[in-house]
DNA sequence: CTTGACCTTCCAGTAACTGGAAGCCTTATG
DNA sequence: CATAAGGCTTCCAGTTACTGGAAGGTCAAG
């Protein structure tokens, strides 16, 4: 299998998967054009990195969970404790996004967004205190 | 005023603060001696700033913003446009990690998590189809 | 034989800082 | 007056995870 191909069955562009190969996330063989050649098994390792990165986990998280995919005598516990630190932090990135909706959107709703140059977003940006 | 004392009430490291300098969101004046020396309104600029980027608001935004800020002339209508945008965006992102943390708090319910190397994480992450 | 679609590598840029090195300025102290 | 501490300066590199683009090799079709 050539990249382009890989690409469209992992769902993920040649860029991607080129710079996975980079920094040393797989390691496809070589045909002797110098073509990448994927294996079932590049393909399938592409595919749980892409399942990884969209559940929010960091490349270097997305290293660790490959790595303990491929040690069958991993724990589990091992994988839960990633999943459950990453968890906590996608709690605390909703939590500050939570905050920052509640503020502006009240700010947009006290806004009435006409010609006028008065203001109340610019009013609370700029505010003393 | 020096870099430090504004760093202190403007709540944001020094170097944040030269680094703004050096996109040119503020301009302050220098002392004979090379320092930095802000005004009452560089620190006002940075508070807006500081404000602005709490809220999520881009660099870019921030610029926008702070020139409509000093617009006397400006539409609450473009102030309220680029917040609404900006809206948005936290909306989308917040949808996403709230899709995300449903997946994997689910499988985190679902994996044991001790000594055992079966891992319904993993299992998920690698799953065909 | 040429065209077009793939493939290769390499370099640069993105966002918004952050860390660190090398060196000048200022102030306090012995 | 020498020096040491702390603050200031600039400049360079690194971070995250790609993405775009240039220059050029390869392959299948007509």
């Amino acid at each position: 299998m050539n990249i382009g191909e890989v690409a469209a069955r992992a769902g993920m562009p040649s860029k991607t998967i080129r710079y996975y190969e980079e920094i040393g996330l797989i390691r496809p063989s070589r045909s002797a054009n110098g073509y990448r050649a994927f294996h079932e098994s590049d393909l399938h390792k592409l595919a749980f990195l892409g399942r990884a990165r969209a559940l929010g986990f960091s490349i270097e998280d997305c290293r660790t969970l490959l790595a303990l995919y491929e040690d069958g005598s991993r724990e589990s516990a091992q994988v839960k404790a990633l999943a459950q630190q990453h968890l906590a932090e996608i709690d605390a990135k909703i939590s500050q996004l939570q905050s920052m909706h509640a503020t502006l959107s009240d700010l947009v709703q006290a806004c009435h967004g006409d010609a006028r140059p008065d203001c109340p977003i610019l009013a609370d940006l700029s505010s003393e205190k």
